[in-house]
DNA sequence: CATGAATGAGCATTCATTCAT
DNA sequence: AATGAATGAATGCTCATTCAT
């Protein structure tokens, strides 16, 4: 019974959380309100607050859900590969194509990311991970792998990851019409293996 | 006689953008409200919606003032060096000491992008700029420069440029600790030349 | 169970366009304001947005509500009588009496209908009636039946209903203390009958 | 240098009036505001505080330019005419004629008069004319002296000073596309005259 | 578990008016 | 005589949240 109950409650939960990514990438997060998320979720407004505490906790909630959306999808392709330089390989071209086939995520994580405070104000992306952001902690341990296997040279691992993360990042903003996913991909690998080696 | 009326309500205009721009980094984009702004620069409501046509109108001129403020820093260190490499090197190291020396203009600039949409909801981190962004445009002309004069190799302008804007982007979300702006200011500058040579 | 929320809400609503009524009727359409019905209503503003989706929509429900009911009452008394000339004086006599009895329903109404205007500035008194006013198109088969039946002569129904609405809606701009009821409702009608006849 | 001064404070006054006129006519009494009225009139919204005490005295002014057009342009018909019957017809004629040709008068008087209030919130349309509103007076006038001459019968001044006017203004309304102006004339003309003979 | 009703604060905007120049 | 700058109040409206049912 209770199970049943939690089972219906995690459903609705998610209902929710995939209404709120679609009003997010709809109509961005300053204009999306409990009350369109409810409207597009075909809920009332008071059953968000029912299951969320309020409209920070949900967008936390749908923040997390993103991110291990995202981390799920890499972690799958890089745990495939062997060596660090494969793996390097998959993570970049794993993170380029979850950008493209999942673009409403990719947007809605952006909205809340660069939208959302702590209560003292702090934005979030600002905010010092206790727990070390997922992704680059991915990356990192893959960096760290290559450097202990000697695969890859001598380097800073932060800046170089820092430099990936950037690189990945940015493509978003520049692929609308200018630049072939295609071509960016492969001359992103090709650059950043020569630079580690 | 006009031209003291013009004077007083462009150091008006000036007055409220700055207290925009301070607002906007204290508590962000979307607890931003023009009554706050007005509090802040310590004038009535009314008053913005005198000097700018509305909420939107006010935070397109504060957008465009950082980035002219941007532009121009950058510039005035760009425009001394001769070669290109020296250009770009100038680049990086301004881009990167204007993100630290300036962080309120580099957050409010950062809001605006990542939180403003047009009337029909298309966030302006996804527009296409019709008049080239200005920043790229300056990094795109020293890489034309330097491919002109041989004294950069073959590549792909474009996916060198969103690498190393992408670079600097990113460094801004990691500074906070992790990493010393004065290592990856060099490493980044190392890596970049490496490549383009 | 949904009843029961049904009348919540149309009890509400009907409360809230007795309090516009009231408001409109004491300060008029012009300073008639959504805080100012809901002080009279002694409910808070947002509620008002909560059961009408905007002033415009609220005004427009009042003015159905007032025309519904005028016309009730007019009809009343007009479907009780058997020939077109009983009914005719019926409708003269009745439509007098109404505005004299409800002034506020009245006052209200020509509030609505002389200073509400459409999105696009077409002011109600200038609007076209798709379904045709009411009112008068119970006026207008009465005017009809009695021609069918010969109790009244050959005239231009549109012109003598056009003459009948303007003589009692005029009255009420005059009656104020120039002018009896009594004295003007037997007049016209006597009048009106001749002309037909 | 004085009349000079006048002169040209009559020709503001006129001016602003006009505009006002045009205004009131384009979005009805409720949108009409001085910042629009200036605008229209091509001056500064503090011009016409200087030249009107306020918002107030601005419209009562605008009445009053509104009714002197109306009674001047019906007056010069009536008094070329001799006998009141000839006289009550130039009346009516005239009064439909400049509602058709002066729209904009027309209707800017009728959202005067349909929305204004005094300070104490009587609306204007129920206020007893303390000096006897000018065109019923001339209205009044004509019948009086028909009676005198015993060209026209016995019959309440009053009542049938209502009834034209209610058919006066009625016909308006209804004027759009359901009737037409000289038909409406020449019946009315006719109906009067068979009553009142 | 879920709803619809309700609140009160906050929003951007517009307004009539004032005033120094 | 005329302007533009400025105010403070009021507007319609939306919001997150609460609560009885």
């Amino acid at each position: 019974m209770e199970d049943k109950q939690t089972f219906i409650a995690e459903a609705r939960r998610e209902q929710i959380i995939k209404a709120a990514i679609e009003v997010l990438k709809e109509i961005g997060y300053v204009s999306t309100s409990l009350a369109k998320i409810a409207k597009k979720a075909n809920i009332s407004t008071g059953l968000i607050s029912y299951h969320f505490s309020g409209k920070e906790d949900l967008m936390n909630n749908t923040l997390m859900y993103l991110v291990e959306q995202e981390w799920e999808f890499i972690n799958k392709c890089v745990i495939q590969k062997q060596t660090a330089t494969e793996k390097l390989t998959a993570f970049i071209e794993a993170s380029l194509a979850y950008q493209v086939t999942n673009k409403a995520n990719n947007i809605a994580l952006i909205e809340i990311v660069f939208n959302a405070r702590t209560p003292d104000h702090t934005p979030y992306y600002l905010l010092e991970d206790e727990e070390e952001d997922l992704k680059t902690s991915l990356l990192g341990e893959i960096l760290r792998q290559g450097q202990e296997s000697e695969e890859f040279g001598d380097f800073s691992p932060q800046v170089i990851s820092t430099i990936i993360q950037g690189a990945i990042s940015e493509s978003m903003l520049t692929f609308q019409n200018k630049l072939s996913v295609e071509e960016y991909k492969e001359t992103l690998i090709k650059i950043i293996l020569r630079i580690i080696n």
